[in-house]
DNA sequence: AAGTAAATGTTAGAAAATGTTGACTTTTCG
DNA sequence: CGAAAAGTCAACATTTTCTAACATTTACTT
């Protein structure tokens, strides 16, 4: 493995599980560990992880990297969950995968009238406590760090339903690269959601645009929305709609909280 | 656990209930308690919780003089608890069942090499946040009261599952009217949880004892160990043990808060 | 082929984390 | 009140982790 690639699954990992030991990483990479010292350190100067005694763990983020990636970003974040509120009918089965955006449309989402599928944890306990909606967690292995359902056991459950609606919020997407997200098998369950549901709507802002961030769950032609904000390219757009995805950009206009 | 993330474990777990002994703290994390002093003591400094003799309080925050009931009633699920943890061995996959004196026993779980399965939202939280346990969620609908997973998909995945020990919380046990629950679904859940266990403990106070309280999950001798406190009738224990129930009888010692 | 720069491993000492012991303080309870 | 129990904390020993310095290997350049 080069140097270079060696560093990127380092961080990778660390985005996926929130802090990982030296000494796992050592095993993992099959190099001493003074070398991963190295490259934490590294990566370290870059602002992007954050060294602790006998590990390493993202920048500025404890130990719920999800909880804390919540307030960033947050008002493009809103204006695209707005957006995609606007497309839920009364009546709806409704799917949220986990992630910051589709706890924003947890969030938005009318009190009636609604079925709500989800493998987010945060989201189901959410919508739990604030709303009277039928809520229906799949089953799985906790997956700690994203505080998601993975596994065989999720993906059978997802088999057994019916989603009007699949609102997915994913970390890559690149016209050659497909649909990404950080782990197999995150990407499994998001397949058996594509599945199960008549439509798909990716929550995405722009920055994930060409982004190649793990394994692949799909083409980018399989979603049959994409709701971001104004600042995707143009040819992304013609990209896009050549191949029947509807875009949807949308202003972050006023920042309120 | 890295120290870091441990005491941010402590602070989170000291957020949650107002208070937290040391000693408790120290058993939960598997570390001596004078590494728990050092820890709030840095925390102390840091201004974020506020060291009492024997434990450890948010700072700022009131303090909610408790009830003297609810601590009796406490320090019997504790002991239940304690019993209950005497159970596990290690490589075990053991079944929680939604309610108080399981949450207990998922405070004292062994922090390694063990699979807990529950349809508990409040457990699997628990769990995935101070341990690094594999913990398996049920799906199914959320039954909002109870904080459970419950219906078709739940019984579905237990059904998949193998149980080493289940540990019961039971509404209401009677010769008559065997096993009791509250609701339709939750009994449902509990028999696929019984057909997938190898050993099923129940845990229960005394009080549970000839009570009647819903829908019937299974007859009193389907269950193989009874755990509960010493105030049982001597007569319900013969009647027990005739039916080859194990019962375990705990004194609530430590009382105290 | 020789030279150079990058990458890695090794070693040793420094720093951090933890546990143990024992003296001391606070709380509990007869 | 006064003694026993429980909790605190400082000092020391031990283990684990970190870092800097040096040696070795690998890959690229001239």
């Amino acid at each position: 493995m080069l140097p270079e690639e060696r560093r990127h699954n380092l961080l990778r990992l660390t985005a996926e599980r929130g802090r990982v030991k030296v000494s796992e990483l050592a095993r993992q990479f099959e190099v001493s560990e003074m070398t991963i010292h190295r490259d934490i350190q590294l990566l370290e100067a870059q602002g992007l992880v954050r060294k602790m005694h006998g590990g390493v763990a993202l920048a500025g983020v404890q130990e719920t990297p999800y909880r804390e990636r919540i307030v960033q970003q947050h008002a493009q974040k809103r204006a695209i969950a707005e957006a995609a509120v606007g497309m839920v009918r009364p009546g709806y089965t409704v799917y949220l995968s986990p992630g910051t955006t589709t706890t924003e449309i947890a969030r938005l989402l009318p009190q009636k009238d609604l079925t709500v599928v989800t493998n987010s944890l945060p989201i189901a306990q959410e919508l739990m406590h604030t709303t009277e909606l039928e809520v229906i967690l799949t089953g799985g292995s906790v997956r700690r760090y994203a505080e998601a359902l993975v596994g065989p056991a999720a993906e059978a459950s997802l088999a057994q339903l019916f989603i009007n609606l699949a609102f997915i919020g994913i970390t890559g997407m690149d016209p050659e690269g497909g649909l990404t997200v950080y782990s197999e098998t995150e990407a499994r369950v998001l397949q058996a959601v594509l599945r199960a549901s008549r439509k798909s709507v990716l929550v995405a802002d722009s920055t994930k645009w060409g982004r190649v961030m793990g394994p692949r769950v799909a083409a980018l032609e399989m979603a049959h929305v994409l709701i971001t904000d104004t600042a995707l390219p143009d040819d992304a757009v013609k990209y896009l709609e050549a191949r029947d995805v509807a875009v949807t950009r949308v202003e972050a206009s006023e920042v309120k909280a």
